[in-house]
DNA sequence: TGTTGCCTTGACACCGGCGGCAAGGTCTAC
DNA sequence: GTAGACCTTGCCGCCGGTGTCAAGGCAACA
């Protein structure tokens, strides 16, 4: 399977196939005249590396999940090290949410002061009109 | 006050300074001398801007919030523009919030998979040493 | 043999909020 | 007059995941 292929299956470009390969996490053969070719199992990689950039994770991140894949395990997510970084990425996401939950509220105080504001001034306006 | 005074009173570099003013946030006047010139105001106005930005507005939305100080509003909150964008960041956190509700299900879910596979492992490995 | 369509490497562009450096002007103090 | 502490504009770099273009090689078909 050619990169043109390959991006096509994976629903990608090949601009990113070549990306993923400069950082390590995919690894073509080259045929004589220097084309990558990529076998079935790289699908399966390219699937897991998009599956987990769409939840957040980083390239570095997702280079552990890669090896798992490739060390021969049915998926990506049962080795230690992939263990290690999804606990990690839940302990961010579990603060990032606190984070949110403190923006989302004062959010929420900031634009109740202005609403109540411009409902004061406005019954203020209506007994002395300018 | 020049732009050196004011950028240490606000907790900022001048460099911030001149960008935001590229972006037409802040505005001072020129000394004969071509210097940046700033008013009391304008720390207020930076102030304001710090305090956006850390609740993860960017430079575009904070506009609106600097006019309404400008145009001699105790608080940048209280405009139609200000209370429109308080509107839309909260909707936006709120949508966030829900999305990263959902990858720290997914997250949790994987984990434990992960984990229970590693468990199940282990326990053949006991009644079948490697 | 030419056209078409794939492939290769390399490099620039983007977004946002700056950091940092260079080359030069200005003001103050000694 | 000179040191040094300010100021000016302008430009490159960063981060991450691509898009996009250029210039060229290779394969297959008319």
């Amino acid at each position: 399977m050619l990169i043109g292929e390959l991006a096509a299956r994976a629903g990608t470009s090949t601009r990113t196939l070549r990306y993923y390969e400069t950082h390590g996490l995919v690894r073509p053969r080259r045929s004589a005249n220097g084309y990558r070719v990529y076998d079935e199992a790289e699908l399966r990689v390219v699937h897991e590396i998009r599956a987990l950039l769409a939840v957040g994770f980083d390239l570095a991140d997702i280079r552990p999940f890669v090896a798992c894949l490739r060390a021969g395990h049915s998926s990506g997510d049962v080795c230690p090290d992939s263990v290690a970084v999804l606990r990690r990425k839940l302990a961010e996401v579990d603060a990032y949410l606190d984070r949110l939950g403190g923006v989302r509220q004062q959010l929420r105080e900031q634009l109740a002061r202005a609403i109540t504001y411009r409902e004061e001034r406005c019954l203020r306006t209506r007994r002395r009109p300018d």
